[in-house]
RNA sequence: GGCCCUGUCGUCUAAUGGUCAGGACACCAGGUUUUCAUCCUGGCAAUCGGAGUUCGAUUCUCCGCAGGGUCACCA
């Protein structure tokens, strides 16, 4: 059977790495066997909507390579793709399930709630709901209706059963189910919760595989009783582990770092290293390479090879370093268009602040080239290239500081200069560099450091550059 | 608190009923070098505790301990 995977994010902010992750994996798993990726927005929660968030998924979803083949962009056989296009389908699927005797019309407030898991709350007891109306009579129920009274629908849970699912990264679980609440699966304002949704439209969209993050296996055994009370059959389920800080036993948060997959471009972050690092939250493939493609992830990524641990941490230095890898190792010609775009899409005034602006590209790959060795994300570009595009800045403390005084720096100046002046264009290269200038070192008796530290300062503005002679040539 | 899950170097992880328990990041030392960085070589360092099964356990079982997830008309 075709694979057929989906992401199933909700509009609610700002697009979490660990979603990224799962879309990858959800990716990935398809396009490993000639399946089906899906994207699917969950937009059950009118209240957490935010506006704009979806362009923006998908915006950061295509900047980090990935593609789906159906989805609200693209369309399909089982459009639409939000869900809240397809609240029809929700309620005739949950009356069917009143019907069947599998679900009950609940019409308690929302303060009786409130009450009533307080008191359980004090007693320390389970805080579930206490099935108020499981018996209503159809009379009082028509009543109610008639009268206009606010309801949900909630999913009735077999009591003393153990509801038994199998997970492919844990294995075969058990929950009792005397511990699950009658879940609401229609709210008062006629939307579905995420419970009923996601299986509705897991079942009609034939997914065959749900790839999602650990936080839900508490709640899978409602899903599986759904599937069941429906007759339908029960996707393969992947929980994945949860994302961490290193230095923190608890979940990824804001205050360490970002948690944003668009933040991590905008920080000069190469797609493919954060793509790269992404697929090692959760899995290795037993072997000791580390540095992954796209397309080679496809091809390795297999389920077996899912952690099993808890959380999986987020070793923002580790991903720092790979980036740093990335930008050493791409392409020359590659890595600018990456450094010039990311430049265009965030320096804050691209045509006045971008030193490259204009320049001949040659010349450009040469500088980058020299500089990208002391790169680790894209936005340092722009710094680390300075003094090749504009006039440094010189202050005079530096200039003295590695021959002891002024004058002897105007002195070394001075004498390289007229030894520099006499090297026609043509000769101009790294290796007549080097040579006329140890040549003039032993001349003038000058310990290399005095010499060339005092010209590349006074040539650069800076005390760390490139080799000297490859930042002349 | 109930339910469920997890426990390997400082960090992230790999592997196995018998291995010198492997790799990477970080760190340290050395080399290259006029600086910074890169690169190369080397080093450091781990199976939560206690029982049991077994010739042999880090691996399997149980108990303990620790950590985590979740208990909404949010996803």
């Amino acid at each position: 059977m075709k694979i057929r995977t989906r992401m199933a994010p909700s509009p609610t902010g700002e697009f979490h790495i660990g979603s990224l992750r799962t879309a990858l994996y959800d990716y990935a798993l398809a396009k490993g066997s000639n399946g089906d990726f899906v994207l699917r927005v969950e937009d059950t929660d009118r209240s957490r909507y935010v506006e704009g968030s979806i362009e923006r998924m998908i915006k950061t979803l295509k900047d980090y390579g990935l593609s789906w083949d159906e989805g609200p962009d693209v369309g399909g056989p089982y459009a639409p793709y939000f869900q809240s296009q397809r609240l029809e389908i929700y309620r005739k699927y949950a009356l069917e399930l009143v019907e069947k005797g599998k679900a009950y019309y609940c019409f308690c407030s929302e303060d009786r709630l409130n009450k009533l898991r307080e008191e359980q709350t004090k007693k320390g007891i389970v805080t579930k709901y206490d099935r108020f109306c499981l018996n209503l009579s159809k009379e009082e129920i028509e009543k109610n209706l008639k009268d206009k009274k606010p309801y949900v629908i909630r999913l009735k849970v077999p009591q003393n059963e153990n509801i038994e699912f199998e997970d492919m990264v844990l294995g075969k679980l058990s929950f009792p189910s005397d511990d699950i609440d009658d879940q609401v699966l229609i709210k008062s304002d006629g939307f579905p919760t995420y419970h009923l949704a996601v299986v509705v439209d897991d079942h009609l969209m034939e997914i065959t595989h749900v790839l999602r993050g650990r936080e839900w296996l508490p709640s899978t055994p409602k899903h599986v009783l759904l599937y069941k009370f429906f007759g339908w059959e029960v996707p393969k389920f992947v929980h994945l582990p949860l994302l961490r800080e290193v230095d923190s036993t608890k979940k990824l948060s804001k205050r360490t770092g970002s948690v944003n997959a668009a933040e991590f471009l905008r920080n000069g972050y190469l797609p493919e290293a954060v793509l790269n690092f992404v697929m090692f939250l959760g899995w290795n493939p037993g072997t000791e390479k580390e540095i992954y493609t796209l397309d080679e992830f496809v091809k390795d990524f297999s389920i077996e090879k899912i952690q099993t641990s808890e959380m999986a941490a987020f070793d923002r230095q580790k991903l720092l370093w790979m980036n740093g890898l990335y930008i050493r190792n791409l392409p020359l010609e590659y890595l600018w268009e990456k450094v010039e775009k990311w430049s265009r899409e965030y320096l804050e005034n691209f045509e006045e602040d971008f030193v490259a602006l204009g320049s001949d590209m040659d010349f450009n790959l040469k500088v980058l080239s020299l500089v990208r060795e002391r790169m680790k994300k894209l936005d340092e570009f722009n710094d680390l290239a300075y003094y090749f595009y504009r006039k440094p800045e010189i202050e005079k403390k530096f200039v003295e500081k590695f021959s002891g005084n002024l004058n002897k720096a105007h002195e070394i100046i001075n004498n390289f200069s007229k030894v520099y002046e006499k090297i026609s264009n043509k000769d101009w290269n790294v290796k007549n560099l080097d040579e006329i200038s140890h040549a003039t070192l032993e001349e003038f008796s000058y310990t290399p450091k005095e010499a060339f530290m005092t010209i590349r300062y006074v040539v650069t503005g800076r005390e760390s550059t490139p080799p000297l002679f490859d930042v002349l040539a």
